[in-house]
RNA sequence: CGGGACGUGGCGCAGCUUGGUAGCGCGCCUGCUUUGGGAGCAGGAUGUCGCAGGUUCAAAUCCUGUCGUCCCGACCA
C-alpha cells in the first residue's frame, strides 16, 4: 500500500523551535521527524525511523561485505566486567548506572568492549579461529555532562559498534583497514562529505585511531588537513612542526627590564617582534603533584589533551601555588627556574636557540636564551595545539582549518582490554597470548543530523536519495478528482516498480503542499493538476537543484523510477 | 560541574519593572467563500502561568526553595 500523507505521523512546525540551534536540530524539529522526551533524549518519528533504518541498512551491507557479522549484545551489563577492565571507576559519571532488586549493579552499555571480550574469551581458544570481526546496532547511554544539538549529541543514540580480534599486528592492521574502507564507503554511500582524520584515541585507549569527519560549520571539532598531501588530523590529535622564528638579540643572554609586560602580546610588540618569537611558560601541577613548567611557541597553546596524556589530570597553578614555588605570573621562564621544578618543552623548539622568555623576576624577560647553555630541559615533548597555517607535518605545506562532526571512528585498541581481562589465545608455538582488538564505531543516529546539516536549503531538507525517508511524493493538487484519481495511479505505479514513494493526497492547499514537502525534503516531487492534466502532463521536480519539468503523463514514472535507481547508494 | 539565560493553551511570544479581569500570532474545531507556493470572513474550544512554600485582602507578577530546558566552557559516536 502506498503511504498517505494524510495518514502520516509527522507534525510539521511552521516556526523554529525555541530550544533548537543548528539546522539539523531544527529542521527534524519542523519536519516532524523527532520529539524531545528529556534532554538529549529523542523519540524518532516515522520520517526519521525511516532514514535511520536506511543508514543502517547501508552500514550493514558495508560491514557485512567486510567479513564482520552482525549480532547483539545486552544492553545491561555487568557491573562486574567492569571493574576488572577497570573502567567502572575510570569512565566517570558518564557511565549510566542502575541496580537490580538484589543490589547487583549494572551499566546501561556506552559501548561493549568489556561484554564483547568477556563474551568470546569463553569461546575463543585458538589462533586458528582468528580473525574474528563482530558488530551490532544497538542504543547506547552516555550520561553527556551536556546533550545538545538534537541527535548531534544524545544521551540515548543509536551506534553501529564492531569488535574484532586478532592473532598478529598484521591480521589486526588488515582488519582495520578493511574496516577504515567501509567507513569511507559509508559516508560515501549516505551523501556525507566526510574525511578521515588521525584522532587521538581517548578514552578507549589504544595507539592507533582514525575519525570520519562530516565537514560542517557546525561540527563540535576542529580539523586540519593538507591540500597537497592529504595529511588530516583532529586539531587535538594534530603534529606539526612549526617553524619557530629566534628571539630578537644577538643571542648572548640579556636580562630586559619590562615592566607590567606580563602577557605575550605586551612583550611580542614591545620587541617589536611576532608572538612567534617569544616563549610562553605555564606553570601547573601534575596528577601525582610535581609542579612543572611547559614551555609552547608564544603563539600557540597548550594542548589540553596532551597534556593530560603526559601529566593526568593536571591543573594550572593557582596565584597562591605560584607565590609557593617561587613563580611570578606574567614572567616565568626557564632561566633560573626554582629548585624542584620540572621544565617540559614543546617538541618545535628543540632547534630554537634564542628565546624570548620570562626572567623569573618581576618586570625582567630574557632575550637569548638559550636551551642547554642558559637552563636545562628536563623533557621534550609534542604539547601544542595545531592550527590553520601551520605547516603539514608529512610534506610542510600550510595546513587549512575546517569544523567537522565525528560520525565514526575507528581504533586499534591492542591488547588494552584482552590483557586486563585475561583474554587470551594459544598461538601457533603454543603460547598464551592476549588477542589484538580492534573496535569500529559508527555513530548512526548521528550520522543522520549530519547528514541534514550538509543537505538542507532555506525550504527545509534535501534528503541524498539513498538515506531519503521516501524516494518521490506524488502531490494531487485537488482534493478529489481526475487530479488525485491520476496522481493516485502514479503512487501506485511507482510503488510497484519498487520505489519508496508517499502520495500526498492531503485536502491541503498547494501552497501547504509544497512547503511541507520541501521542508520534508522527498528528493523527487511529481506534481499532479488539473492545468497540466489538460495537456496531457504532470511536472517533475528534483528538491536538489529545484528544476521543474512538464514530463508526459504516461512517460514520469519510469522518468522518476530510472533517476532514483540511478541515485540509490 | 563552572558561567549565563529561560519556564505563560500544541508551537512562537507579550504581560512581570509599578501585585487586582491571562493576552497576541500560528495551529486546532464549525460554517461559507477560495484553490499552482504556508487563503479570506464569521463563529468556537483549549491555561492548576514548571512545582512547592512564603509575603499580601489579593501573586503569572514580590521573596525563598526546588525541578526542568537552552546557550558558552571542560568530555565524546
Amino acid at each position: 500500500m502506498v503511504m498517505k500523507m494524510s495518514r502520516l505521523y509527522a507534525p510539521t512546525l511552521k516556526e523554529d523551535p525555541a530550544e533548537a540551534e543548528l539546522a539539523s536540530h531544527k529542521l527534524m524539529l519542523r519536519a516532524g521527524m523527532i520529539r524531545k522526551q528529556a534532554a538529549g533524549l529523542y523519540s524518532y518519528l516515522p520520517l526519521a525511523w525511516r532514514s535511520l533504518r536506511k543508514i543502517e541498512s547501508i552500514v550493514r551491507d558495508e560491514m557485512d561485505a567486510a567479513d564482520a557479522q552482525e549480532m547483539l549484545l545486552p544492553i545491561l551489563t555487568d557491573a562486574e566486567l567492569w571493574r576488572e577492565s577497570g573502567r567502572w571507576n575510570a569512565y566517570g559519571p558518564e557511565l549510566m548506572r542502575v541496580t537490580d532488586r538484589h543490589g547487583r549493579e549494572f551499566a546501561l552499555g556506552p559501548t561493549h568492549e568489556e561484554t564483547i571480550t568477556d563474551l568470546i574469551t569463553n569461546e575463543l581458544k585458538s589462533y586458528k579461529q582468528l580473525p574474528v570481526n563482530l558488530y551490532q546496532i544497538q542504543d547506547k547511554f552516555r550520561d553527556e555532562m551536556r546533550p545538545r544539538f538534537g541527535l548531534m549529541r544524545g544521551r540515548e543514540f543509536i551506534m553501529k559498534d564492531g569488535y574484532s580480534f586478532n592473532a598478529t599486528q598484521e591480521s589486526l592492521q588488515e582488519t582495520y583497514d578493511a574496516m577504515k574502507q567501509a567507513y569511507a564507503n559509508i559516508c560515501e554511500r549516505v551523501g556525507l562529505k566526510a574525511l578521515p582524520v588521525v584522532a587521538d584515541s581517548g578514552q578507549i585507549g589504544g595507539d592507533t585511531s582514525v575519525e570520519f569527519m562530516a565537514l560542517a560549520d557546525a561540527g563540535e571539532a576542529a580539523l586540519v588537513y593538507c591540500d597537497s598531501c592529504g595529511f588530516a588530523a583532529d586539531e587535538e590529535a594534530a603534529t606539526t612542526t612549526v617553524p619557530v622564528s629566534e628571539g630578537p638579540g644577538d643571542g648572548t643572554l640579556t636580562k630586559v627590564h619590562t615592566p607590567g609586560l606580563g602577557s605575550i602580546e605586551a612583550v611580542a610588540a614591545f620587541f617589536g617582534f611576532p608572538e612567534n618569537g617569544t616563549r610562553k611558560s605555564l606553570a601547573l601541577i601534575t596528577e601525582d603533584g610535581t609542579p612543572v613548567v611547559a614551555i609552547v611557541p608564544g603563539d600557540h597553546e597548550l594542548n589540553d589533551c596532551k597534556a593530560e596524556k603526559l601529566f593526568g589530570a593536571y591543573h594550572l597553578m593557582t596565584e597562591d601555588e605560584l607565590t609557593e614555588y617561587g613563580l611570578h605570573k606574567g614572567f616565568i621562564g626557564p632561566v633560573g627556574l626554582p629548585e624542584g621544578i620540572r621544565l617540559v618543552v614543546d617538541e618545535t623548539l628543540r632547534d630554537s636557540k634564542s628565546w624570548t622568555c620570562g626572567a623569573n623576576e618581576v618586570d625582567y624577560h630574557y632575550t637569548g636564551a638559550c636551551p642547554g647553555r642558559d637552563f636545562t630541559v628536563d623533557e621534550w615533548a609534542d604539547l601544542i595545539t595545531v592550527h590553520a597555517g601551520d605547516p603539514c607535518p608529512h610534506c610542510g605545506e600550510a595546513l587549512a582549518g575546517a569544523r567537522g562532526i565525528e560520525v565514526s571512528q575507528v581504533f586499534q585498541l591492542g591488547t588494552k582490554y584482552s590483557a586486563s581481562m585475561g583474554a587470551t589465545f594459544t598461538d601457533e608455538d603454543g603460547h598464551e597470548k592476549p588477542f589484538l582488538m580492534g573496535c569500529y564505531g559508527v555513530g548512526v543516529s548521528r550520522t543522520l543530523a549530519a547528514i541534514i546539516e550538509q543537505h538542507n536549503d532555506e525550504q527545509g531538507i534535501i534528503w541524498p536519495v539513498s538515506v531519503a525517508p521516501y524516494e518521490v511524493s506524488v502531490i494531487s493538487l485537488d482534493k478529489k478528482g481526475e487530479a488525485l484519481d491520476a496522481a493516485a495511479a502514479i503512487a501506485d505505479e511507482l510503488e510497484a516498480l519498487g520505489i519508496d514513494v508517499i502520495f500526498d493526497d492531503r485536502a491541503e492547499r498547494p501552497g501547504v503542499k509544497f512547503a511541507d514537502n520541501d521542508l520534508m525534503g522527498f528528493p523527487y516531487q511529481v506534481i499532479v493538476g488539473k492545468r497540466g492534466l489538460a495537456n496531457g502532463t504532470v511536472e517533475l521536480k528534483c528538491r536538489a537543484t529545484g528544476e521543474r519539468e512538464d514530463v508526459a503523463l504516461d512517460e514520469v514514472v519510469p522518468r522518476v523510477a530510472d533517476l532514483v535507481k540511478e541515485q540509490r547508494a
